[in-house]
DNA sequence: GAAAATAATGTAAACGTTTACATTGATGTT
DNA sequence: AACATCAATGTAAACGTTTACATTATTTTC
């Protein structure tokens, strides 16, 4: 049986104004009268009813999170970096995955309306222009990695160009030429900036990028397997390969070993994001560190600003940089060695 | 801007009554009017106050869940399981992390009291009995690998007893005596029943489980390679290693190759749960295979059950059973082979 | 000790829905 | 032609809060 604030005041033979002023702290209520209340309170263990407050107040304390997708550790690290930013301000998180599809995504939109009193969106495949006509202005919005020409919103964007450039820049010096990379596949906003990334190092530095090197997978392991196993069938195997996620790493070196090759002695292999897992798997994976969990925060509190108004006025782009972690799934090699070497271009 | 029920009603040049029984799509009403209406509604971007309509229709749409932690692959596919289920029913998820102490439960708890229509309560290291006072009769409530002696709850648990068990069995017969186990930690009910389970698999054998080959670890990769550099420290290396979930059973495998040896040759590692990760890593994870996803699915099937009250009366307590998938990571010894040398009690 | 100022509390409107019941208008029955 | 039936729509109460404003009780001031 739920109380509710009629009853408590009843009980406490006050009336329900008082009762609210005591629960929500704020006006000056005698001390007496607050004992007496806040008793009755505990003692029928009541609690405000949200739909009621949120009606009146249109504020619900929730904030909407909606992901493209739950696989993995890179998602579930975005959602824990979010949960603790969230909950240190007394909100939480309405957690919703998309599956990359349009319809889904308007449907948790329209959900999320008038249910969290801000939104984190994580879209980086479906063009998000559309999502744009539905949302109210007044809803604070953060776009993470979502490709987007409205400056309307506030983005964060992690350097997948500057991060796969670096590591591909790596690769180079370290001897690697023929460097084959497995995308996120073409829809991908993250998978193109990353590809980018990869082809601007090669032609910086004077190389011609080998599109016959580029495969294509979607950021699971499984695809990453797969890419390797398609990348053996060709005639040349390259001597690097860089995954665009760690995941499709763990499946390419999975595959790499059934082929008999070692890592990173024959074939050096490296991924991107840097999930926990990437130290502890062996060799431990050399990857392009992105600070996942800090992700979820900024986007929190961004919106955190926002809802405070702290923050006002136009849109903050924040872009958020990587670092190289260098670990044990790359060697040096020298040019013109073991299996590269009729190939001059690469 | 928002437009409400009234807006839509005056500018359709109808009553609200009308308006609201064209969105239910319930009462009859004149094709012809609803047309109308529904033009208005598509203009005008309607979406239904979701705070009213709660505070009358004491329905919120979404579903609760409540996890311990946040960490690594299990969550994250729990969530996944959970998400895909709920929202095959336009319902949505609230998703937070107690840090398995009992004030974040009870704060999250109070949060979700009157904004979910049902509760799926994941929290292996706390007592629940807590829990029980401050949750209303009326809400459904699924306790998902929870040690509670509450009957007036659902309950979905994994066996991790036969788990565990078979294993260890299946360990036993590879030749294995000296099994070491990293374990959850002592207040954690899933842990407390693998232990259990590992230790009865010996006992039925007629032999004498050694507690000195008992480790505490917490879950985490760290813990499960920090365990393992303890077990190297001691005077006789076991020929095989039970990790508690798959987690430290990476963790280990990293301590164990960093010692100089080899899996599975000089020692076996196996795990439990069977992430999607285990059968990537190499040598792929022996493990036991926990379906985590139907977990979180089966929570949510129950929840609608008593919610569309197709369930009534007694709580239901499900057990799910564990299988063993057998990869890589063990292999079968001969009694008395290279590290087991003058062990005659295990 | 009365008036003025202030503190504490109460009253009632508002938030945006759903829905029982009332009303209207059309159709069928005698 | 009067009445009963039924479909379509409208009216207004209810859900449980917050809060502006009104009222009452208490303190201060002269």
């Amino acid at each position: 049986m739920h109380f509710n604030i009629i009853d408590v005041a009843k009980k406490a033979g006050v009336s329900i104004a008082t009762v609210s002023r005591v629960i929500n702290g704020s006006d000056k209520v005698k001390a007496e009268t607050r004992e007496i209340v806040m008793a009755v309170v505990e003692k029928l263990q009541y609690v405000p009813n949200p739909s009621a407050r949120g009606l009146i107040m249109k504020r619900t304390e929730a904030i909407g999170l909606l992901l493209p997708d739950l696989h993995g550790e890179f998602f579930s690290e975005i959602i824990r970096g979010a949960d603790n930013a969230v909950q240190s301000q007394g909100y939480h998180l309405i957690v919703s995955s998309s599956h990359n599809d349009p319809k889904e995504i308007e449907a948790a939109l329209r959900f999320m309306r008038g249910r969290v009193d801000a939104l984190i969106i994580m879209s980086p495949r479906v063009d998000s222009e559309i999502l744009l006509a539905n949302l109210p202005k007044s809803l604070p919005v953060v776009l993470l990695n979502c490709r987007t020409s409205n400056p309307h919103f506030d983005t964060i964007m992690t350097d997948g160009f500057g991060g796969a450039k670096e590591m591909t820049n790596y690769l180079i010096d370290q001897g690697h030429k023929r460097i084959a990379v497995i995308t996120g596949g073409p829809t991908n906003i993250e998978s193109q900036e990353r590809l980018r990334g990869y082809r601007t190092a090669f032609t910086e530095r004077g190389l011609v990028p080998n599109k016959s090197l580029e495969f294509e997978g979607n950021f699971t392991q499984m695809s990453g397997y797969e890419s390797v196993k398609e990348i053996f069938k060709r005639k040349s195997v390259p001597t690097a390969i860089f995954a665009f996620n760690d995941s499709m790493a763990i499946g390419a070196i999975k595959a790499i070993r059934e082929e008999g090759f070692k890592i990173p002695s024959d074939i050096s292999v490296c991924g991107f994001d840097d999930t926990p897992m990437a130290k502890f798997i062996s060799p431990s994976l050399t990857s392009v560190h992105v600070p996942i969990p800090e992700l979820g925060e900024m986007a929190i509190k961004r919106v955190f600003d926002r809802l405070q108004k702290r923050t006002k006025g136009a849109a903050a782009h924040i872009f958020v940089p990587t670092t190289l972690a260098i670990r044990n799934s790359c060697k040096k090699i020298n040019t013109m060695s073991n299996l590269e070497k009729e190939d001059k271009v690469v």
